[in-house]
DNA sequence: AAATATAGTTAGAAAATACTAACTAAAAGA
DNA sequence: TCTTTTAGTTAGTATTTTCTAACTATATTT
């Protein structure tokens, strides 16, 4: 079906748009790519340590240490030592850091906007529902 | 409408998912982020030169000159000199450039495959008409 | 209990990414 | 034609991102 190729390659194109737009206007806080990437990867793992995020970033821990540090320090992270491992502390992103997800949440709310621009209620509903049964796993 | 937001933020995860396998698969060539990003703007963007290659990426122009001219060392970027402006020159991407389209193409396939492979060709075709409409200006 | 493995850190260094200032050559405008 | 603007470059430098090797402290295995 070379068609459903297509229509996938621009939904992606849109998507990626209304996120590098999501982008510009919270980018007031100065990240680089690389920082962003750290920030959606903590926040997509969970509460990781340091080990699980360098393993993920496929970099290495001393690498991810660096940047952790720096993010501690303009107060984007903090950790909480683990309880069970002594050795082990969890990273958790602040209210600061959580501003990517809010990112997230803006571009994916102008997407669903588009959606409902194009769509009549019913075709919206038939959408909602063919997209639940794709997702579903 | 909440339910479509939740809907396109899981959509978005699952196709960022999978670019980075695909990332993953066609990474041979060992790229970081910030490559790749020059590697797919020059795409977006057709032919650009210098000067419009930094804009859009908003960084000055030497820092991109510095990155196109390891890239054209590397063999995934080659300029053509402008006719109309001796100035000027456009970027191109190479064969080995052009990998990070594939790339693309790949994860794109990937996603039509879900698609296909948890709706019945009725479904298909219903979905295919509605994101068309959506997707249309 | 001793040996080994794991989580995180420190130190030192290299490469990648970015900047400003100053330049050349071509194009556009006065 | 003279001046100004534009495209690209060069030089010098700062910051970010990354690495390996060696270390401490805790946990696990034998």
């Amino acid at each position: 079906m070379k068609n459903m190729e297509e229509i996938v390659a621009k939904l992606s194109n849109i998507m990626v748009q209304m996120e590098d737009a999501a982008k510009d206007q919270f980018n007031l806080s100065n990240l680089t790519h690389t920082q962003m990437n750290y920030l959606e990867t903590i926040h997509m793992l969970g509460n990781p340590n340091i080990t699980e995020l360098a393993n993920i970033l496929k970099l290495s821990k001393p690498t991810v240490k660096v940047t952790i540090d720096k993010f501690i320090e303009k107060e984007f992270v903090y950790k909480v030592q683990s309880d069970e491992d002594r050795r082990s502390a969890h990273l958790h992103l602040t209210e600061k850091g959580k501003l990517i997800n809010q990112m997230h949440d803006f571009a994916h709310k102008r997407i669903a906007e588009s959606f409902k621009n194009k769509l009549n209620d019913h075709e919206l509903q038939t959408m909602i529902d063919l997209l639940n049964k794709v997702l579903s796993k």
